[in-house]
Parts: C-alpha cells; structure tokens; sequence
DNA sequence: TAATATTGCGCAAACGTTGGCGCTAACACT
DNA sequence: AGTGTTAGCGCCAACGTTTGCGCAATATTA
C-alpha cells in the first residue's frame, strides 16, 4: 500500500456563513467556484479543473477531488452557463425560427428539432415569427446577440437578403420547409414538386379536368414548386392552364374559406379542388358545408399535408402528406454537421419524398 | 449660436485593419466594444454609454456620440448578450417546458408563450419533455444553468418534489395546465372540474346512464378534476360510479384506440365515450371504425380539446373547448408580473372556463 | 549529497459589458 | 493669480469560468 498522504493540508472547512438560505425577497445567492474554492480553502483553478473531470488530468490528488466535488454537491453548485460562454465562446444554444407554431406541421417539425438538439446537449431558443417578415428580421437579430452556434429557420419572405449578415457571419444556418433555390444555403423541404404533380395526376385520372388551387404565400418555394408541379401535370395532359383558377395568398384557414366561397360563387366548373395546406383545406371545407356542397360528389378535394384527423373527416381526404418528422430530424443533422466541422463545404439541399394517400374526397367523374 | 468646439479630438479614425471580411473557414470576428472605442480612440465605457442610450445622462458630446453610432452601425456591432447577462445578471430569457409539442393544445400555449415574451423583449428557451419526467428534471436544470429569469411550466410527473429547488431558489414559475393543487405555486389552468361536469351532464340529459372515461395521465391535475367533475355528475343525478368505466393512462392517441378497442369488447353495455384530449378522442375515432360502430347512432362521443377540424369529422364532435390561447397569455402576464416586482406575495392559481361546444356526436336515446 | 523527476496545485489573464468614481481641460468669476 | 464650475470623458473592478504556464515541495535516482 502506498501512503498518500501528501499535501494532505486540513480540508476541514473554513469558517465562512453558509450558502446563506435566501433571506426573504433576497437575490438568490448562487454558488460559484469562489464560493467553494474559499470554503475548501484552494484555488478557482483547482475546483474547476474537477468539476470538469479534468482532475485526473492535471494530476489533483483525490483527496481534493472527493472533498471538491463533494462539496459541490452539497452546495447544489451548477456552473454559470454565461460565464462559460464567454470564455469558451460556446453557447450550446441553436436557434429555431418558425412562422406558426399553431399550425400543426410547423409545431411537428418543432417537436423534432427540440428533441435533437437536446440528444447533442443543446438547447433550443425559440421564435415565432407570426408569418411576419419584420417579427423574422428582429428574432434573428436576437439569436444572434445571443450567439447562438446555429440557426434553423423556416423563412417567411420570399427573399434571403435579410440572411446575408448571418452567412457572412459564418453562422451555420438550415433552411426547412421554405428554401431559396438561388443560394447555397442547406435546405430540407418536402418535394413540393413531384408531391402536387402527383396529386394533379390523381385528379385528371379521374377524369377531372377544371381544378382549382388553393395556393398559400406566393413566393415561397413549397408554394411555387406546387404551383409548378400542379401545372407541369396539366401540361403533360394538354391541359389548359387557367391562371385565374390558382387563388389565394396564405396558408390559414381564412384564405381557404373566403377564397373557396368565391370560387363556388365565380367558377361554376370547377370540379375538384387542390389545397396547398390543411389549413386551407379545412377552410374549404367551411365554405363548401355553408354552400351544401357534399364532397365528393359535388366537388372532389385533396390536401397538402396529412394530419391524425383526416381519415375521420365527413370525407375521409385524400391527403399529400410530407414527412415532418424526418424533417425536423435531417434538419438537426445538418445542423450539427455544420457546426461540428464548419469547415466542410456546406451540403446543397435535401428533398424529401411526399406521399400520396388515398382516401375518399376525390371521385371520378366523366365529363 | 453657442460654439460646441470643446475637446474637438480628432475623431477621424485610426488605421487599424477593419473588421476583417472572413476569411475563408475562420472564426467570426464578432465586433466588440473594444474594437470600436480603439478605432476611435475614445474608452468603452463611452461606446458602451452611447450605444446604451445613456449619452445624454453622461454629457458625451453629440460628436463623439454621432461618431460612435455611426462606427457601430458600420461595423453591425451586436452587443454579447452573455457578457451583459453576466454583468448585469439579467438574461432576458425564460423558459418553457411543455411535455409534447406534437399536441395541438400545448403547441397553442407555446405559440402564445412565444408571442408573449417577445413582446416584453424577452428569450424563449424550448424544452419539450416527452412526457417523460427524467427529461423534465434534466431540462429544469439545464435552464437553471442558464439563469432564465422565470419559467412556464407544464409539468409530467405527479409530485412537485423536483421544483424544490427552483422555489427556493426564488425562480419565478407559472404552472400552465397541470398543477398541484397543495402547493401555493401559481397557475394557470382551464376549470377542468366544471368542464367535465357540464359535458357528463350533457350525455345524462341524452338519456346516457353507461357512460366510459378514456382518462389521460393519472395523477396528473386536469385528469383528476376532470374524472372527479364526472363522478359529480353521475353522482348528482344518482347514478352509479363503476370505476372499471374509467380507463387508461395518457393523453395520446395510441391510448384512446386501445381502450376503445378493449371497451367495445368487454363492455357491451357503453352507450357514451368521454374523452379527455382530442388525440384519445381520435383514437377512440380510430377504433369505433374499424368496429364498425356508427357515431352517434351505435354509441354517442364527447371530448376535450376543441380543434378546428372537430366540426368537419363524419360526425361533427361535441367537445368541451379550452381556452389554450388565453392560457398562454395569462400564463405569461403571472410570471413577467412576478419577474417584475418579486416582493410581491404570489398569486394563487387562476382558473380559466371551459366551453362546451354542442355538434352532432351525442344521441338522445331512451333506456 | 546532488541532481532529476514527479506530484499537486496556484497565478493571472482573458472573454465583453457596465457603472461608480474621479480626473482634466476650459471657461467664468473674483 | 487664484478659485469654482462644468463639460467630457477615462480608469478600473466586477460578473464566473477556463487554461497556459510555472513553482514549491516531495520522491527517486545516481
């Protein structure tokens, strides 16, 4: 047995008041490496260097170790993250920026992003942009004086400009749902285009011929790769497009029923709808009950994104569904890819495969 | 006219490199206070009281003032939120804990959470717990070290033994939905006792006598006030209480089909479904279909949770709405209250009222 | 016994802000 | 010339961590 009694100075506690038990309506006087590094009677250094598990390393023998830690426990120390972050210049904070978090899909991609970072230890700040582009511009500043390490943003705007101080900034940044084709920035989305190709398909399959859309934000890439792949289906049908059938400029429910009410009102040969978003389908849906139109036998309807409900809706709908889940989850991959090797060139952009589910709002016609 | 020409330094700028445009896979050099002081050549504390807006009170010449800010937009200086919270022990940050954002209902808290704080230009920091309380404990510290200045809690578990900590260490908290009713925490909660009262009611007006539970997580606040509000009811009316009508032990939709499912098998004699989140209710949905079950002709549904697609369902669905809009709200107001004078003794709990929304999912029948 | 190795730990600077205190220069007034 | 006032700013310590460097003891070896 080797003796280790070596330094072996009195670890027996100084005499210093107790983490004082907050006087009433006091600030709360949390512990610091000060406070315990005084108490045991050692320096900053030496507390830091264990609660690091680092003592091993920098040779702290154990008896200073266990007093150490032990004390630490005893007095419920927890670092200061701020004082951390300063040093270290790491914050462990990623940023998520979304429009509206009370839409499903958006709150879906959320959960997921939570859930990752929090597997890599990392903490979410989050933002609602409320579909607003000055809201956006201002939650950005604010991640950024809070030095988050990355960013995951579902823009709202149809242009990036506000983005070029954070790429320059060297912030790693991905893009979910709503990209910018144009620039390099990573991106997961659904695939918009083949997804509402298919769905258009669906329809003129059964033999629909005037469809009208739903569209949501104009400008914003899912809505525009919808458009295009609503209209490419028609083309490779020779089919006319009709402009004045593609309507609206939202994603809400709002935009659904008011621009359905007036498509019923203008358009009396329509005969299928394709909603670009469940919300707007179920707008529709609205006005369609209010102009007792059964569906779908007066007027067939589908719907991007599936949600729980829509197998049990009135109609069962027949639904594109995109996969936010793994959304969220590629997002948060790619993200900790950047920021854990930032020198790698940035990935291009990811699509996801939609998928087209079948249930019972469209019905063949023969016109 | 007063000549202002006074110290009148040189405030053309030193040649010091500028903020040096990145290079290539190098670390961002953040602008600081420093950098603009020394280019110049004025102290920080100056820079720092300028771009603080304390100019005037500190009598910094307009000069020097113009000059600095012009400097410091140039330079698209931020300030470090981390030195600053550090500093002033201010962090400008809450926290928001919620078991599963998935869930429409908590996503609409956290919407309004998120809208909330910004508007008091304060920081959400996102944990989603998973219903899981380990994760809920890990989270709670992980923004304990991050010195959030209040928290908006939902919490998963049945004891509160885990916020010891947090109400010693004086942490302002607001409990949003789930609460303990022992504990002097404030909360903000919808009147699930009265709800579930009024919607039980409405099945024994219909001539319900059979009437299942599909509960949520036991132990937790809104389930037991929502059983015990439907036991008052039966009790009310003299109706017996058989506890093995009341089924389950989560809010999610897996649950709500598997009791269906074992419901329809062992209970023949069910005529009426009260489920207590709109997921068990589609659960509940899921499971009547593939039974076969008609609603409300075979068997008659209520639930919690009023979603916007309710009203559209084969059958449109009588639900008893929670204000979760107005939850968030109230939740934020009690915490930025307490965050704003903590001397004040804190508020109880608030109860907000449910609303019970009649469609088309209960039959009247006679027994 | 002297030289060398090892053990165990401390010093102090740095991260970026802020604010109390106080200093200097210019002017005003005796 | 001496004293007082004011404008305009700077010094420096503090917030709580982390870490490179180094130093004093003891232990080992020659």
């Amino acid at each position: 047995m080797k003796k280790i009694a070596v330094g072996n100075k009195r670890l027996r506690q100084k005499q210093v008041p107790p983490p004082a038990a907050s006087r009433r309506g006091q600030a709360k006087p949390h512990t610091t490496l000060k406070r315990i590094a005084d108490q045991l009677d050692v320096s900053m250094s030496t507390v830091s260097r264990v609660l690091s598990g680092q003592a091993r390393r920098h040779r702290i023998s154990t008896q200073t170790e266990t007093a150490v830690s032990n004390l630490a426990r005893q007095f419920n120390f927890v670092p200061n993250q701020l004082a951390r972050g300063l040093r270290l210049k790491k914050t462990l904070t990623i940023g998520l920026v979304i429009p509206d978090l009370s839409n499903p899909f958006f709150a879906g991609i959320a959960h997921q992003v939570a859930l990752g970072a929090r597997q890599h230890d990392y903490s979410v700040l989050l933002c609602d942009s409320h579909e607003n582009i000055d809201l956006e511009v201002q939650a950005l500043g604010l991640l950024r004086h809070r030095h988050v390490e990355g960013l995951v943003l579902c823009p709202v705007g149809t242009s990036a400009a506000h983005l070029e101080d954070l790429v320059q900034a060297q912030l790693p940044i991905v893009l979910v749902d709503r990209y910018f084709p144009d620039l390099s920035l990573p991106y997961v989305a659904a695939d918009n285009l083949t997804g509402a190709h298919e769905g258009t398909e669906l329809l003129i399959g059964n033999g629909h011929r005037c469809i009208a859309c739903l569209q949501g934000v104009r400008g914003t890439s899912p809505n525009e790769f919808r458009v295009r792949g609503y209209q490419q289906a028609l083309a490779r049908h020779r089919l006319p497009v009709d402009a004045s059938l593609i309507v609206g400029d939202s994603f809400g429910e709002q935009s659904g029923y008011i621009e359905t009410k007036l498509l019923l009102r203008n358009r009396k040969d329509v005969t299928a709808i394709f909603a670009f978003s469940n919300l707007l389908a179920l707008g529709a849906l609205r006005a369609l009950a209010e102009e007792h139109r059964r569906i779908p036998d007066d007027i067939s309807i589908i719907a991007f994104d599936d949600q729980p409900y829509a197998a049990y809706l009135a109609t069962p709908m027949t639904t594109v569904a995109q996969p936010f889940s793994e959304m969220g989850d590629v997002a948060v991959k790619l993200l900790f890819d950047q920021i854990q090797s930032p020198e790698r060139e940035p990935t291009g952009g990811i699509l996801l495969p939609t998928n087209l589910i079948i249930r019972r709002s469209v019905k063949k016609i023969t016109c």
